[in-house]
DNA sequence: TGTACATCAGTGAACGCGCGTTCACTGATGTAC
DNA sequence: TGTACATCAGTGAACGCGCGTTCACTGATGTAC
């Protein structure tokens, strides 16, 4: 008889666990339960998600999900820590490598197109729980934008173009110009996967979008009003 | 003994509605249950929310949730008409009793602040669930959405300043303003009912957005590419 | 190195609960005459 | 107008189901000596 399944098929151990330290293992558990809800959320909302579904999506028994996560709520803060991790980091590069609007423009555009086809399943939850039922979710996803949108901010601060701007007008422009890449993130989770043609045509409008918001700013006046 | 109610409470009739007609009561035991879910999906999303929570709500006993609906999804849909039914109206005639860019974005956004004022629930509803795990009810939104660019995109047309411009940066363009429309109404839809202070700068930032991109409109041109 | 004990990730039975849906019903309203 | 019957909005009991959570447990891994 092999040493790991007991008769009983209890506290099994999966072939490739075998020679892993318990931490390690733990570990795998953990990011297993994440995968599995990621996987759920492209067919449900996060606030339907069943504790038991994840639990056995992730082969494990119901109870174990209380070794990883206090509740469901918990695992939803997991998921948007993950799925904004690379992407953060990502557009801060894009921007700091990109020199000129229009191809800081090209290159964030192409960062978000190739993110959101590698990381699918992150933005497509995090395109429905950002208006999500679950508040401390919600809470979590806008609090990550917001953060997006300070950083770009900041490195919109140090273009020539807009080194006269008032913060308040540059945060105004970064939530312009973040508001259409979350709008063009919204749409590519919906796209055929395989459908190149519309990929390509939201990722073109959103970046016409942009050029055309380039445009207006060497008109912009802060104080410029009404009729 | 009074001529209504019965022993045992059944076919109960409210006092308000002896005299209507069958067709009437039935027509207001509709709407009962539409306000209902309204106000329920203030706390909750519509995934997460059960056919007996709103019968609950509505007063009614859960099986006659089906004299009026199929399942929750016919509800939903339901729910679409009715949270668009005023909105598309107001803002076309907004648009069109405004002349000048200026009037008609400072209407418009005026009458999106004031919609969102007087019908909150309507707009969370679809704030939410724009991006809900619902597929039918997420599918109808944003179908009401993209009318309401079609729509602006129509009457965009007709402005001298965009005679020249070709039907797909029409859309394009439509598409943006529409965009800030919705991440206004989302933004308003949480902000603390009394706040006017908030709302007011998100009013703002919204005509400030929509003003930036009025200002690339002339220096615009549609073959204008890369670096 | 070997041994004895502690730790703890995962198990499985059990619970009470709210769910959607079925069914046969009631009695006020509507209609045909 | 009155009468006899049809309609149908709303009732309430009952069903089987999946849920979150509790509990005592097992046995592989970790650790102290």
């Amino acid at each position: 008889m092999p040493p790991s399944p007991n008769a009983h098929g209890r506290t099994r151990i999966r072939r490739e666990e075998v020679g892993a330290t318990r931490r390690e293992r733990k570990q795998r558990t953990r990011e297993a339960l994440i995968d599995a809800a990621l996987r759920l959320l492209e067919q449900e909302s996060f606030s339907s998600l069943s504790l038991r579904e994840v639990a056995r999506e992730a082969g494990i028994v119901p109870t174990g999900f209380y070794r990883h996560f206090e509740n469901m709520q918990e695992l939803g803060l997991a998921l948007v820590d993950r799925s904004f991790r690379s992407l953060r980091e990502m557009l801060r590069d894009a921007r700091a490598t990109a020199d000129g609007d229009q191809r800081m423009i090209r290159r964030s555009i192409a960062v978000l197109v190739a993110d959101v086809h590698e990381h699918r399943t992150h933005f497509r939850f995090i395109a429905r729980e950002r208006s999500g039922g679950v508040a401390s979710v919600r809470q979590a996803i806008r609090s990550q934008i917001r953060l997006l949108g300070s950083e770009l901010a900041t490195d919109l601060a140090r273009l020539p173009v807009l080194a006269s701007w008032s913060t308040d007008d540059l945060q105004m422009l970064a939530a312009l110009l973040v508001g259409v890449g979350v709008s063009a993130a919204d749409a590519l989770v919906d796209v055929a996967p395989g459908d190149e043609e519309t990929e390509q045509e939201i990722a073109s409008a959103a970046e016409r979008q942009l050029r055309l918001i380039t445009l207006g700013v060497p008109a912009w006046r802060s104080d410029q009003g009404g009729a």
